[in-house]
DNA sequence: ATGGTTGTTACACAA
């Protein structure tokens, strides 16, 4: 099974570019973060025509919006709902056994305070109530997390440690939740997993860029964690990060990752 | 130290 996460950002805008990617790399379950829309203006159609008719859909007007499709059934899964403020950032299906919990984490705004910016404390609360229910897993469980995190956890996870270091995304407050959160679970992070540091990897380069491979500023904020008891069903050598994907015409800013799961 | 772009929406905002 291959599993797929992408922050789409407009999944109605960019249907044609999840088309050709699901067929070019032969995806089988995708997650999506930013769909930017409601369940009923979602393209199931499209979804079906490429082969993923299940569908679970969390949506809202205009902002965030969360999906997973797939071409296996799915069967019903509790979603780690960790958003105090009710977005549609979270939504779950078990599938091929498989419990998959697909997150649209908050980005936190420009300044890392918690006192002295309200979506900063959000993204805090949101890894804190995540790393709650982590704690309480039955770690023997086949669980994947993953999504936008907008997080990236390590020095080689980012174009400059000391410079992003102060910027939200890599400030140290934020390292150290996103590893509570992973210790927590016992999760392993199956990308970094296949290329080890001192590799640099980026999954998300800024639209703010002529050239985003020149300009070479990209962060690893997206993410698939694996619960020991699904880790060793990672098929090995199979983690990619669809870099390409980000120079298509139109893109979004964040490029697919995908990895095979022997399930 | 700053600014650069994009998508949805409605006459900014979030990222």
């Amino acid at each position: 099974m291959r599993l797929a996460t992408w922050n789409i950002n407009s999944v109605r805008l960019r249907i044609d570019q999840v088309a050709r990617f699901v067929a070019e790399s032969g995806t089988d379950v995708l997650c999506l973060q930013e769909i930017k829309c409601l369940e009923d203006q979602f393209p199931r159609n499209a979804f079906a025509e490429m082969g993923l008719p299940h569908l679970r859909i969390a949506g809202q007007k205009g902002w965030h919006g969360v999906a997973i499709a797939s071409r296996l059934p799915m069967e019903p899964s509790d979603t780690f709902n960790a958003c105090k403020l009710g977005h549609a950032r979270c939504v779950s299906a078990r599938i091929a056994g498989v419990d998959v919990q697909n997150f649209y984490i908050p980005a936190g705004g420009d300044v890392p305070d918690r006192a002295l910016n309200p979506k900063f404390d959000h993204k805090m609360d949101f890894y804190e109530r995540l790393t709650e229910t982590a704690r309480a897993l039955d770690r023997s469980r086949p669980l994947l997390m993953c999504g936008d995190f907008n997080i990236a956890p390590s020095e080689y996870d980012v174009w400059n440690h000391r410079y992003m270091s102060k910027v939200v995304s890599h400030t140290p407050i934020e390292v150290e939740t996103l590893n509570r959160l992973q210790a927590a679970g016992g999760f392993a992070d199956v990308v970094r997993d296949a290329f080890p540091e001192p590799q640099k990897l980026a999954s998300w380069w800024s639209y703010r860029a002529v050239d985003f491979r020149k300009s070479n500023r990209g962060l690893r904020l997206d993410h698939i964690w694996t619960s020991p008891g699904l880790t060793p069903a990672v098929v090995p050598g199979t983690a990619t990060i669809h870099e390409p994907v980000r120079a298509w015409e139109q893109p979004s800013d964040h490029c697919p990752i995908t990895v095979d799961l022997d399930v």
